[in-house]
DNA sequence: AGCCGCTCTTGTCAAATGGCAAGAATTTTA
DNA sequence: TAAAATTCTTGCCATTTGACAAGAGCGGCT
Protein backbone atom coordinates (compact mmCIF):
# COMPACT_ATOMS: atom_id res chain seq x y z
CA UNK A 1 0.00 0.00 0.00
CA UNK A 2 1.44 3.04 -1.07
CA UNK A 3 0.94 6.70 -1.37
CA UNK A 4 1.65 7.30 -4.78
CA UNK A 5 -1.48 8.47 -5.87
CA UNK A 6 -1.41 10.70 -2.53
CA UNK A 7 1.97 12.45 -3.76
CA UNK A 8 0.68 12.51 -7.08
CA UNK A 9 -2.42 14.91 -6.06
CA UNK A 10 -0.24 17.06 -4.53
CA UNK A 11 2.42 17.46 -7.47
CA UNK A 12 -0.01 17.81 -10.12
CA UNK A 13 -1.68 20.70 -8.99
CA UNK A 14 1.47 22.42 -9.85
CA UNK A 15 2.08 23.87 -6.29
CA UNK A 16 3.95 21.56 -3.94
CA UNK A 17 7.51 20.16 -5.05
CA UNK A 18 7.94 16.29 -4.95
CA UNK A 19 10.21 16.43 -2.41
CA UNK A 20 7.58 18.53 -0.11
CA UNK A 21 4.56 15.93 -1.37
CA UNK A 22 6.79 12.95 0.41
CA UNK A 23 6.99 14.50 3.05
CA UNK A 24 3.49 15.58 3.41
CA UNK A 25 1.82 12.11 2.17
CA UNK A 26 3.76 10.37 5.27
CA UNK A 27 1.61 12.25 7.91
CA UNK A 28 -1.48 10.40 6.37
CA UNK A 29 -2.38 7.25 8.26
CA UNK A 30 -3.93 4.14 5.48
CA UNK A 31 -7.66 4.05 6.37
CA UNK A 32 -10.13 1.59 5.14
CA UNK A 33 -14.07 2.18 5.32
CA UNK A 34 -15.90 -0.89 4.93
CA UNK A 35 -19.41 -0.55 1.79
CA UNK A 36 -22.19 1.12 4.08
CA UNK A 37 -19.83 2.47 6.83
CA UNK A 38 -19.99 6.55 7.91
CA UNK A 39 -16.79 7.63 7.42
CA UNK A 40 -18.36 11.12 9.22
CA UNK A 41 -22.02 11.13 10.78
CA UNK A 42 -23.77 13.66 11.89
CA UNK A 43 -23.45 15.76 15.45
CA UNK A 44 -19.79 14.75 14.84
CA UNK A 45 -16.69 16.98 14.66
CA UNK A 46 -15.38 16.21 11.52
CA UNK A 47 -11.99 15.41 11.75
CA UNK A 48 -10.44 13.12 8.99
CA UNK A 49 -9.18 15.42 5.28
CA UNK A 50 -9.48 11.97 3.56
CA UNK A 51 -7.91 10.99 0.62
CA UNK A 52 -9.90 8.34 -1.48
CA UNK A 53 -7.69 5.84 -3.35
CA UNK A 54 -10.35 3.39 -4.65
CA UNK A 55 -14.29 3.21 -3.78
CA UNK A 56 -17.05 5.68 -3.89
CA UNK A 57 -18.21 7.72 -1.31
CA UNK A 58 -21.19 10.27 -1.11
CA UNK A 59 -22.37 13.14 1.48
CA UNK A 60 -25.83 13.77 2.66
CA UNK A 61 -27.63 16.05 4.87
CA UNK A 62 -30.86 15.52 6.13
CA UNK A 63 -33.41 18.45 5.28
CA UNK A 64 -36.01 19.64 8.26
CA UNK A 65 -38.62 17.52 6.28
CA UNK A 66 -36.37 14.60 7.33
CA UNK A 67 -35.71 13.73 3.15
CA UNK A 68 -31.94 12.67 2.63
CA UNK A 69 -30.24 15.34 0.14
CA UNK A 70 -27.32 14.24 -1.36
CA UNK A 71 -24.44 16.93 -1.50
CA UNK A 72 -21.86 15.34 -3.35
CA UNK A 73 -20.66 11.68 -4.62
CA UNK A 74 -16.84 11.14 -4.05
CA UNK A 75 -14.95 8.89 -6.73
CA UNK A 76 -11.58 8.04 -6.31
CA UNK A 77 -8.51 10.17 -6.24
CA UNK A 78 -10.57 12.63 -4.84
CA UNK A 79 -10.70 14.37 -1.29
CA UNK A 80 -13.10 13.59 1.06
CA UNK A 81 -14.40 15.66 3.96
CA UNK A 82 -16.91 18.21 5.26
CA UNK A 83 -15.23 21.99 4.93
CA UNK A 84 -17.46 23.76 7.68
CA UNK A 85 -16.85 20.81 10.29
CA UNK A 86 -13.41 19.64 9.47
CA UNK A 87 -12.16 24.07 9.49
CA UNK A 88 -14.68 25.29 11.50
CA UNK A 89 -14.39 22.12 14.25
CA UNK A 90 -17.87 22.68 14.36
CA UNK A 91 -20.70 19.86 14.70
CA UNK A 92 -21.64 18.49 11.23
CA UNK A 93 -24.84 18.46 9.70
CA UNK A 94 -24.56 16.19 6.89
CA UNK A 95 -22.85 12.62 7.11
CA UNK A 96 -20.48 10.94 4.74
CA UNK A 97 -20.82 7.15 3.48
CA UNK A 98 -18.88 4.52 1.66
CA UNK A 99 -21.15 3.12 -1.38
CA UNK A 100 -18.35 0.50 -1.89
CA UNK A 101 -15.63 -0.53 0.06
CA UNK A 102 -12.97 2.22 0.37
CA UNK A 103 -9.20 2.56 1.14
CA UNK A 104 -7.19 5.92 1.12
CA UNK A 105 -5.40 8.23 2.95
CA UNK A 106 -6.10 10.15 6.08
CA UNK A 107 -4.87 13.02 8.20
CA UNK A 108 -6.20 14.89 11.35
CA UNK A 109 -7.37 18.29 11.57
CA UNK A 110 -4.61 19.16 14.30
CA UNK A 111 -1.64 18.05 11.92
CA UNK A 112 -2.73 19.04 8.83
CA UNK A 113 -3.20 22.91 9.99
CA UNK A 114 0.32 21.93 11.05
CA UNK A 115 1.12 21.66 7.98
CA UNK A 116 -0.63 24.59 6.45
CA UNK A 117 1.13 26.89 8.78
CA UNK A 118 4.39 25.62 8.19
CA UNK A 119 4.65 24.71 4.43
CA UNK A 120 3.48 27.92 2.42
CA UNK A 121 3.35 25.83 -0.66
CA UNK A 122 1.09 23.27 1.35
CA UNK A 123 -0.97 26.15 2.44
CA UNK A 124 -1.44 27.00 -1.35
CA UNK A 125 -2.67 23.50 -2.24
CA UNK A 126 -4.91 23.45 0.34
CA UNK A 127 -6.72 26.93 -0.79
CA UNK A 128 -6.78 25.59 -4.15
CA UNK A 129 -8.74 22.78 -3.13
CA UNK A 130 -11.08 24.68 -0.89
CA UNK A 131 -11.70 27.05 -4.02
CA UNK A 132 -12.28 24.18 -6.09
CA UNK A 133 -15.00 23.06 -4.38
CA UNK A 134 -16.66 26.61 -4.45
CA UNK A 135 -16.38 27.37 -7.81
CA UNK A 136 -18.33 23.29 -8.12
CA UNK A 137 -20.59 24.35 -5.57
CA UNK A 138 -21.53 27.58 -7.46
CA UNK A 139 -21.52 25.79 -10.59
CA UNK A 140 -24.24 23.69 -8.98
CA UNK A 141 -26.28 26.31 -7.93
CA UNK A 142 -26.41 27.79 -11.34
CA UNK A 143 -27.32 24.76 -13.29
CA UNK A 144 -29.98 24.16 -10.08
CA UNK A 145 -31.48 27.91 -10.81
CA UNK A 146 -31.46 28.03 -14.18
CA UNK A 147 -31.27 24.12 -16.28
CA UNK A 148 -34.08 21.85 -16.35
CA UNK A 149 -34.10 19.05 -14.31
CA UNK A 150 -33.55 16.57 -18.04
CA UNK A 151 -30.70 18.75 -18.26
CA UNK A 152 -28.89 18.68 -14.95
CA UNK A 153 -29.45 14.76 -15.56
CA UNK A 154 -27.72 14.63 -18.81
CA UNK A 155 -24.54 16.83 -17.36
CA UNK A 156 -24.23 14.50 -14.59
CA UNK A 157 -24.46 11.69 -17.11
CA UNK A 158 -21.58 12.95 -19.54
CA UNK A 159 -19.49 15.07 -16.09
CA UNK A 160 -19.73 11.64 -14.11
CA UNK A 161 -21.17 8.79 -15.67
CA UNK A 162 -19.22 6.22 -12.75
CA UNK A 163 -22.22 7.35 -10.13
CA UNK A 164 -24.58 5.66 -12.06
CA UNK A 165 -22.57 2.43 -11.51
CA UNK A 166 -22.36 3.00 -7.52
CA UNK A 167 -25.20 5.23 -6.42
CA UNK A 168 -29.19 4.08 -6.50
CA UNK A 169 -31.47 6.02 -7.90
CA UNK A 170 -32.90 7.86 -5.24
CA UNK A 171 -29.59 9.12 -4.40
CA UNK A 172 -28.76 10.50 -7.58
CA UNK A 173 -32.32 12.11 -7.97
CA UNK A 174 -31.57 14.07 -4.52
CA UNK A 175 -28.83 15.42 -5.86
CA UNK A 176 -30.49 16.30 -8.97
CA UNK A 177 -32.97 17.78 -7.03
CA UNK A 178 -35.82 16.02 -8.25
CA UNK A 179 -37.83 12.59 -6.65
CA UNK A 180 -36.65 9.49 -7.87
CA UNK A 181 -40.12 8.96 -10.04
CA UNK A 182 -38.70 11.53 -11.63
CA UNK A 183 -35.79 10.79 -12.69
CA UNK A 184 -36.73 7.37 -13.67
CA UNK A 185 -39.15 8.97 -16.03
CA UNK A 186 -36.75 11.35 -17.32
CA UNK A 187 -34.06 8.51 -17.78
CA UNK A 188 -36.80 6.23 -19.81
CA UNK A 189 -37.37 9.45 -22.18
CA UNK A 190 -33.38 10.07 -22.71
CA UNK A 191 -32.78 6.49 -23.66
CA UNK A 192 -35.58 6.47 -26.59
CA UNK A 193 -34.92 9.74 -27.78
CA UNK A 194 -32.26 9.24 -30.33
CA UNK B 1 -14.14 58.44 5.73
CA UNK B 2 -12.54 55.74 8.60
CA UNK B 3 -11.75 52.23 8.73
CA UNK B 4 -14.05 51.52 11.71
CA UNK B 5 -16.17 49.24 10.47
CA UNK B 6 -13.74 47.13 8.54
CA UNK B 7 -11.57 46.53 11.53
CA UNK B 8 -15.09 45.65 13.39
CA UNK B 9 -15.15 43.06 10.74
CA UNK B 10 -11.63 41.44 11.47
CA UNK B 11 -12.10 41.97 15.21
CA UNK B 12 -15.56 40.50 15.29
CA UNK B 13 -14.28 37.06 14.10
CA UNK B 14 -12.39 36.54 16.90
CA UNK B 15 -9.37 35.16 14.74
CA UNK B 16 -7.72 38.64 14.65
CA UNK B 17 -6.26 41.19 17.30
CA UNK B 18 -7.38 44.74 17.45
CA UNK B 19 -3.52 46.30 16.65
CA UNK B 20 -3.54 44.00 14.27
CA UNK B 21 -7.07 44.47 12.65
CA UNK B 22 -5.83 48.27 12.45
CA UNK B 23 -2.55 47.13 10.89
CA UNK B 24 -4.14 45.32 8.03
CA UNK B 25 -7.06 47.95 7.46
CA UNK B 26 -4.43 50.48 6.57
CA UNK B 27 -3.93 48.66 3.53
CA UNK B 28 -7.46 48.87 2.18
CA UNK B 29 -7.85 51.90 -0.28
CA UNK B 30 -10.93 53.69 -0.07
CA UNK B 31 -13.45 52.86 -2.85
CA UNK B 32 -16.35 53.99 -4.26
CA UNK B 33 -18.84 52.75 -7.10
CA UNK B 34 -21.32 54.11 -8.66
CA UNK B 35 -25.19 53.08 -8.78
CA UNK B 36 -24.89 49.98 -11.91
CA UNK B 37 -21.50 50.58 -12.13
CA UNK B 38 -19.45 46.85 -12.08
CA UNK B 39 -16.69 45.95 -9.75
CA UNK B 40 -15.90 42.88 -11.71
CA UNK B 41 -16.92 41.99 -15.25
CA UNK B 42 -17.15 38.76 -17.08
CA UNK B 43 -13.86 38.40 -18.80
CA UNK B 44 -11.41 40.34 -16.48
CA UNK B 45 -9.50 38.86 -13.65
CA UNK B 46 -11.02 40.16 -10.50
CA UNK B 47 -8.65 41.98 -8.25
CA UNK B 48 -10.69 43.58 -5.75
CA UNK B 49 -11.03 42.11 -2.01
CA UNK B 50 -13.37 44.59 -1.23
CA UNK B 51 -15.32 45.46 2.00
CA UNK B 52 -18.57 47.36 1.35
CA UNK B 53 -19.63 49.49 4.20
CA UNK B 54 -22.43 51.21 2.57
CA UNK B 55 -24.71 49.91 -0.58
CA UNK B 56 -26.15 46.91 -2.10
CA UNK B 57 -24.24 44.92 -4.58
CA UNK B 58 -25.05 41.55 -6.41
CA UNK B 59 -23.25 39.22 -8.69
CA UNK B 60 -24.59 37.16 -11.31
CA UNK B 61 -23.29 34.83 -14.37
CA UNK B 62 -24.95 34.19 -17.81
CA UNK B 63 -25.99 31.63 -18.45
CA UNK B 64 -25.35 29.25 -21.66
CA UNK B 65 -29.15 30.26 -22.51
CA UNK B 66 -27.88 33.77 -22.35
CA UNK B 67 -30.08 34.57 -18.98
CA UNK B 68 -28.85 36.23 -16.04
CA UNK B 69 -28.53 34.21 -12.73
CA UNK B 70 -28.22 36.26 -9.60
CA UNK B 71 -25.42 33.85 -7.82
CA UNK B 72 -25.36 36.51 -4.63
CA UNK B 73 -26.53 39.61 -3.21
CA UNK B 74 -24.79 41.75 -0.96
CA UNK B 75 -25.48 43.97 2.01
CA UNK B 76 -23.22 46.65 3.95
CA UNK B 77 -20.99 45.19 5.96
CA UNK B 78 -20.02 41.97 4.02
CA UNK B 79 -17.03 41.08 1.99
CA UNK B 80 -17.44 41.21 -1.76
CA UNK B 81 -14.68 39.51 -4.53
CA UNK B 82 -15.28 36.47 -6.83
CA UNK B 83 -13.69 33.55 -5.30
CA UNK B 84 -12.90 31.50 -8.58
CA UNK B 85 -11.38 34.83 -10.25
CA UNK B 86 -9.34 36.18 -7.32
CA UNK B 87 -8.11 33.12 -5.48
CA UNK B 88 -7.21 31.35 -9.06
CA UNK B 89 -6.01 34.46 -11.35
CA UNK B 90 -8.41 33.57 -13.93
CA UNK B 91 -10.77 34.70 -15.77
CA UNK B 92 -14.29 35.61 -14.07
CA UNK B 93 -17.20 34.21 -15.46
CA UNK B 94 -19.16 36.55 -13.54
CA UNK B 95 -20.07 39.90 -13.12
CA UNK B 96 -20.38 41.70 -9.85
CA UNK B 97 -22.64 45.18 -9.68
CA UNK B 98 -23.65 47.76 -7.31
CA UNK B 99 -27.54 48.24 -7.19
CA UNK B 100 -26.79 51.32 -5.02
CA UNK B 101 -24.25 53.87 -5.05
CA UNK B 102 -21.96 52.07 -3.11
CA UNK B 103 -18.88 52.74 -0.81
CA UNK B 104 -16.13 50.58 0.83
CA UNK B 105 -12.19 49.43 1.14
CA UNK B 106 -10.55 46.99 -1.03
CA UNK B 107 -6.76 45.63 -1.13
CA UNK B 108 -5.30 43.96 -4.61
CA UNK B 109 -4.92 40.09 -4.53
CA UNK B 110 -0.65 40.27 -4.04
CA UNK B 111 -1.55 42.47 -0.73
CA UNK B 112 -3.92 40.27 0.54
CA UNK B 113 -2.27 37.58 -0.40
CA UNK B 114 1.47 38.89 1.29
CA UNK B 115 -0.67 39.27 4.33
CA UNK B 116 -2.18 35.81 4.38
CA UNK B 117 1.65 34.45 4.52
CA UNK B 118 2.85 36.98 7.17
CA UNK B 119 0.47 37.37 9.45
CA UNK B 120 -1.25 33.61 10.58
CA UNK B 121 -4.19 35.00 12.69
CA UNK B 122 -5.22 36.87 9.36
CA UNK B 123 -4.77 33.98 7.45
CA UNK B 124 -7.04 32.08 9.50
CA UNK B 125 -9.52 35.02 8.92
CA UNK B 126 -8.80 34.32 4.98
CA UNK B 127 -9.71 30.95 5.64
CA UNK B 128 -13.17 31.57 8.03
CA UNK B 129 -14.10 34.03 5.50
CA UNK B 130 -13.78 31.22 2.47
CA UNK B 131 -15.33 28.41 4.65
CA UNK B 132 -18.46 30.83 5.45
CA UNK B 133 -19.31 31.67 1.81
CA UNK B 134 -18.71 27.63 0.97
CA UNK B 135 -21.60 26.58 3.87
CA UNK B 136 -24.03 29.74 2.47
CA UNK B 137 -23.19 28.01 -0.83
CA UNK B 138 -24.19 24.65 0.27
CA UNK B 139 -26.97 25.72 2.19
CA UNK B 140 -28.20 27.11 -0.39
CA UNK B 141 -27.89 23.95 -3.21
CA UNK B 142 -29.93 21.94 -0.63
CA UNK B 143 -32.40 24.69 -0.38
CA UNK B 144 -33.08 24.31 -3.75
CA UNK B 145 -32.63 20.67 -4.20
CA UNK B 146 -35.40 20.52 -1.22
CA UNK B 147 -37.84 22.73 -1.16
CA UNK B 148 -40.19 24.46 -3.04
CA UNK B 149 -39.96 28.23 -4.96
CA UNK B 150 -42.39 29.31 -1.96
CA UNK B 151 -40.73 28.02 0.67
CA UNK B 152 -37.31 29.03 -1.03
CA UNK B 153 -38.96 32.69 -1.53
CA UNK B 154 -39.88 33.31 2.63
CA UNK B 155 -36.79 31.82 3.44
CA UNK B 156 -35.18 34.61 1.60
CA UNK B 157 -38.00 36.77 2.67
CA UNK B 158 -37.21 36.42 6.32
CA UNK B 159 -33.30 35.87 5.87
CA UNK B 160 -32.63 39.19 4.04
CA UNK B 161 -35.77 41.25 3.42
CA UNK B 162 -33.11 44.11 2.88
CA UNK B 163 -32.92 42.17 -0.44
CA UNK B 164 -35.99 43.13 -1.60
CA UNK B 165 -35.80 46.45 -1.19
CA UNK B 166 -33.19 47.70 -3.48
CA UNK B 167 -33.16 44.08 -6.34
CA UNK B 168 -35.75 44.07 -9.07
CA UNK B 169 -38.40 41.32 -8.82
CA UNK B 170 -36.64 39.44 -12.07
CA UNK B 171 -33.27 39.81 -10.43
CA UNK B 172 -34.53 38.03 -7.15
CA UNK B 173 -36.13 35.41 -9.35
CA UNK B 174 -33.10 34.04 -10.47
CA UNK B 175 -31.25 33.91 -7.47
CA UNK B 176 -34.51 31.17 -6.16
CA UNK B 177 -33.89 29.66 -9.62
CA UNK B 178 -37.43 30.50 -10.88
CA UNK B 179 -38.82 32.98 -13.72
CA UNK B 180 -40.55 36.47 -12.66
CA UNK B 181 -43.41 35.46 -13.68
CA UNK B 182 -43.52 32.74 -10.90
CA UNK B 183 -42.21 34.89 -8.14
CA UNK B 184 -44.94 37.63 -8.70
CA UNK B 185 -47.54 35.07 -8.28
CA UNK B 186 -45.83 33.44 -5.25
CA UNK B 187 -45.55 36.96 -3.93
CA UNK B 188 -49.50 37.36 -4.28
CA UNK B 189 -50.54 34.14 -3.18
CA UNK B 190 -48.41 34.64 -0.06
CA UNK B 191 -49.75 37.86 1.15
CA UNK B 192 -53.43 36.68 0.98
CA UNK B 193 -52.70 33.50 2.68
CA UNK B 194 -52.47 33.81 6.45
C1' DA C 1 -47.12 67.56 -19.36
C1' DG C 2 -45.97 63.90 -22.38
C1' DC C 3 -43.14 60.18 -24.00
C1' DC C 4 -40.26 56.30 -23.16
C1' DG C 5 -38.40 52.41 -21.00
C1' DC C 6 -38.51 49.34 -17.43
C1' DT C 7 -40.91 46.69 -13.94
C1' DC C 8 -44.54 44.16 -12.31
C1' DT C 9 -48.90 41.79 -12.75
C1' DT C 10 -52.15 38.86 -14.91
C1' DG C 11 -54.47 35.67 -18.24
C1' DT C 12 -54.21 31.50 -20.99
C1' DC C 13 -52.36 27.32 -22.02
C1' DA C 14 -48.65 23.81 -22.08
C1' DA C 15 -45.01 21.32 -19.95
C1' DA C 16 -42.61 19.66 -16.01
C1' DT C 17 -42.68 17.65 -11.74
C1' DG C 18 -44.63 15.63 -7.57
C1' DG C 19 -47.60 12.42 -4.59
C1' DC C 20 -49.29 8.14 -4.15
C1' DA C 21 -49.71 3.44 -4.95
C1' DA C 22 -49.03 -0.99 -7.21
C1' DG C 23 -46.19 -4.19 -9.12
C1' DA C 24 -41.84 -5.83 -11.31
C1' DA C 25 -36.98 -6.40 -10.82
C1' DT C 26 -33.03 -6.81 -8.15
C1' DT C 27 -30.29 -7.33 -4.10
C1' DT C 28 -29.58 -8.63 0.53
C1' DT C 29 -30.22 -11.49 4.30
C1' DA C 30 -31.15 -15.46 6.82
C1' DT D 1 -32.43 -21.37 -1.75
C1' DA D 2 -36.21 -18.92 0.10
C1' DA D 3 -37.82 -14.91 2.21
C1' DA D 4 -37.38 -10.16 2.95
C1' DA D 5 -36.03 -5.77 1.81
C1' DT D 6 -34.92 -2.48 -1.38
C1' DT D 7 -34.89 -0.39 -5.82
C1' DC D 8 -36.93 0.83 -9.98
C1' DT D 9 -40.77 1.53 -13.08
C1' DT D 10 -45.31 2.91 -14.26
C1' DG D 11 -50.15 4.74 -14.12
C1' DC D 12 -53.19 8.29 -12.55
C1' DC D 13 -54.03 12.74 -11.29
C1' DA D 14 -52.94 17.24 -8.93
C1' DT D 15 -49.88 20.99 -8.49
C1' DT D 16 -46.24 23.83 -9.77
C1' DT D 17 -43.86 26.30 -12.97
C1' DG D 18 -42.86 28.15 -17.53
C1' DA D 19 -43.71 30.55 -22.10
C1' DC D 20 -45.84 34.13 -24.15
C1' DA D 21 -48.36 38.17 -24.51
C1' DA D 22 -51.01 42.15 -23.01
C1' DG D 23 -51.62 45.78 -20.08
C1' DA D 24 -51.02 48.53 -15.79
C1' DG D 25 -47.87 51.18 -12.96
C1' DC D 26 -43.97 54.03 -12.26
C1' DG D 27 -40.02 56.91 -12.68
C1' DG D 28 -36.81 59.43 -15.59
C1' DC D 29 -36.05 62.61 -19.18
C1' DT D 30 -36.98 66.37 -22.36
Amino acid sequence: MSRERLIALFVQSNLVSHIDAEEIALLFEHRTVQKGEFLLTNKKICNEYFFLEEGFMRAFAINPQYQEVTTAFYASGQLVFEVQSFFQRSVSKEFIQALTPCKGWAISFEQLNHLFHTMPAFREFGRHTLVKGFMQLKARVISMASETAEQRYQNLLQAQPTIFEHAPLKTIASYLGITDTSLSRIRKQVTKKP
